[in-house]
DNA sequence: AACATATAGTTACTTTATGTAACTTTTTTA
DNA sequence: TAAAAAAGTTACATAAAGTAACTATATGTT
C-alpha cells in the first residue's frame, strides 16, 4: 500500500519509454525527420496507434510536426532537443543489448 | 512494408524495457533482493501481471528466484548479472528526467 | 482451540490498449 | 480517366492489464 516511494520525474521518463512503440519512434527519427508512412513501414506499427503515439509525443514536447507547403503538402516528424536529448539512452540499451542479448534470445517477431 | 531494419538485438531490449512495469521492476530490484509482496507494494502493481512478468524475467536470465527455507518460507527475487547490467540505462534515464521532465510534466496518478 | 493476518500466488471476470481493415481527401502518375 | 500515394480516421476484433475473490501454508492473538 506504499504506492511508489519513486522519484515522479524518474517515473514520468519511464512512463514514455515504457509505453509500446515510443521509445522506437523516437530511435527512428534520431537518424533525422521522417513522413507518417516511413516510420509506420519501418516500425510496422499500426496507422493508429502511431498518429496516437506522434499526438502524445508532439504535446509532451519530444516530437515536433511540420507541414511543408509543397504541392502536394509534406509532413515531417523529427526531434525536438528535448526527444533529441534521448539520445544517450539509446546508446546505452544498444551497449546493453550488443553485450547481454544473444543469437538464443532473439525471437522472429 | 519494410518491418524493420533494426538491429534485432536492440529490439529485444527494447522489447524488455517497453514492456509495461519491467523497467520498474528490475529498477526496484538494483537497490536489493526483494519480496513478491514488496515489490506489489512498492510498484502499485497487481500480482496477477508482477507474477507474469517475474516468470519471464526469470526465464530471460534477468531475474533470480530464491526461496530461503526459514519457516516459513520466504521468497526472494534479485537480479542477476544480466540483470544489474540494466544499472548505466537507469541511471541515464534519470539523468535524462533531471533535465527535461519539470514540474509541469508530471501528473499525479 | 478458534480467529485474524501474512505470504505468494492463482482464477475468473472487466476494462483498456492495440491491431486490422476499410474509408476519406487531396494530389500525382500512368 | 483510372489507379496509387500520403496522412490520417473510423468501426470493429483481439490481446493485455486491472480487480477482486480465493487458495494453501504458517504465525500470532484472544
Amino acid at each position: 500500500m506504499d504506492q511508489s516511494i519513486l522519484c515522479p520525474r524518474f517515473e514520468k521518463a519511464i512512463a514514455i519509454l515504457s509505453q509500446r512503440w515510443t521509445a522506437l519512434i523516437i530511435y527512428q527519427l534520431i537518424s533525422g525527420s521522417q513522413r507518417f508512412c516511413s516510420i509506420r513501414d519501418a516500425l510496422g506499427i499500426s496507422g493508429r496507434v502511431l498518429s496516437e503515439r506522434l499526438k502524445v509525443l508532439e504535446s509532451e514536447g519530444i516530437v515536433k510536426r511540420e507541414v511543408i507547403p509543397e504541392t502536394p503538402v509534406r509532413i515531417e516528424y523529427s526531434l525536438t532537443e528535448k526527444g533529441a536529448s534521448f539520445e544517450p539512452i539509446m546508446k546505452e540499451i544498444e551497449n546493453w543489448s550488443q553485450s547481454w542479448v544473444g543469437k538464443e534470445n532473439i525471437e522472429a517477431q
